[in-house]
DNA sequence: CTTGACATAGAACGTATGTTCCGCTAGAAT
DNA sequence: ATTCTAGCGGAACATACGTTCTATGTCAAG
């Protein structure tokens, strides 16, 4: 009964129960599960559900068809709870230093803040985080203390995107409309009245991502 | 068969489903809806649920356990989509002139444009639209243009609230941080480095709804 | 080697559940 | 009055489904 250690089938057998009941409405049964995952048994996928009920992956109803539910833990750890994506809030974004950003293989379970955002509103879903601006240094940017930026690790942006961008010289981070233009990268504020500001090196900046989505709640 | 018409039974029905498949998961069975609704026969419940499907509230799979599945058109209709409120996106705002609201007895379901927000970020449901500003006249309330702003019709606005105020004189809309001073009024933009307005008298501005959310999409 | 925990397979069983058929009533249409 | 339909109730039926029991094989601990 060590915890956490789920095999194989056991994740299978949770991946399928998603997809299913997202696409049908309605849980599937035993039966259903084993053929999915390669089970002639009932007795062994009921087995292997009594174990994820264990791991508190899973709720199960007794004498009931498709009594089968999936607890928020397992719900949020992927990410899909219904149409809503759950994106991760994994700090906070200061003009003075880099943004922070969370290492690629450890996964993001353990941020236990988070923001909800439907998913129509976002295009892709892979590598998706939200940081917090602290501090008014972002204005030029139309972004102001205690915003919520959506991002996306993407180090291949094009141009008109807004990005975060950390330049060396100035060590400072700003979110900016990124540009291509011949040799040389021109960083344009949002807010139309400022200018924009020329890089003629491109080692100098190091774009952190690509912003998706800005969000400010107010009451 | 004429369309659109459901008995009393049968919208309990619906509404049971809603709330039964809510909160366990999954859906209920027909023995479950009849005693629920007040129902004997399972004859009767199966025969107001093909009812249902005819018109195009639910989906069923034959010979399958609990297979109902409550179509789009009810939760759209009944803004119960899960955990998210369907806003209505009702129209545009322009810093020339005042906002338009929806008549107060008209239902929004006309809106086909919406957008979806979660329901935890918003502390309440009622009254909450949303409105796309177009152009760049609100930069001193760090809006941009494309961006949704989402409001609440609430006209008792207290100290620190962000209205959208139409300023009688001046012939415009803004988003300003409202303050109440003695007898004036003070319109402070979000924006820290612009000047506040100071209004004298209270009938020069009127107040059209509380700021709860800004959102801005950028990809 | 033996033991025991773990994972699996197969079959039998009980029942929860959907389906079908028949009969009844009330009301509108003919 | 007769006919037709919508809506309801009851009972029988077939089966989809969860539960339980027995048996087999693996592997690490003793």
């Amino acid at each position: 009964m060590a915890k956490g250690k789920l095999t194989d089938r056991q994740r299978r057998i949770l991946d399928f129960i998603q997809e299913f009941t997202s696409d049908n409405g309605y849980p599937p049964s035993i039966r259903q599960i084993g053929a999915s995952v390669g089970i002639s048994s009932t007795s062994v996928v009921n087995y292997n559900l009594n174990r994820l009920v264990e791991e508190g992956f899973l709720d199960r109803d007794k004498n009931v068809s498709r009594g089968i539910r999936l607890t928020d833990k397992l719900l949020k750890a992927t990410g899909n709870l219904g149409e809503v994506i759950r994106i991760p809030m994994v700090g906070r974004i200061f003009a003075s230093e880099p943004v922070h950003l969370p290492s690629t293989d450890s996964p993001m379970f353990g941020a236990d803040e988070a923001i909800e955002i439907t998913r129509d509103m976002l295009s892709s879903t892979d590598e998706v985080f939200a940081l917090e601006v602290k501090g008014d240094s972002m204005i030029d940017a139309m972004v102001s203390d205690g915003d919520i930026v959506v991002m996306k690790r993407d180090y291949h942006w094009s141009n008109g995107d807004m990005v975060a961008v950390w330049l060396r010289d100035l060590e400072e981070t700003t979110l900016k409309y990124i540009y291509h233009e011949g040799n040389t990268i021109r960083l344009q504020p949002a807010n139309p009245t400022m200018d924009p500001i020329i890089i003629e090196d491109p080692k100098h900046l190091e774009v952190q991502g690509k912003v998706m989505l800005v969000v400010r709640q107010l009451a």
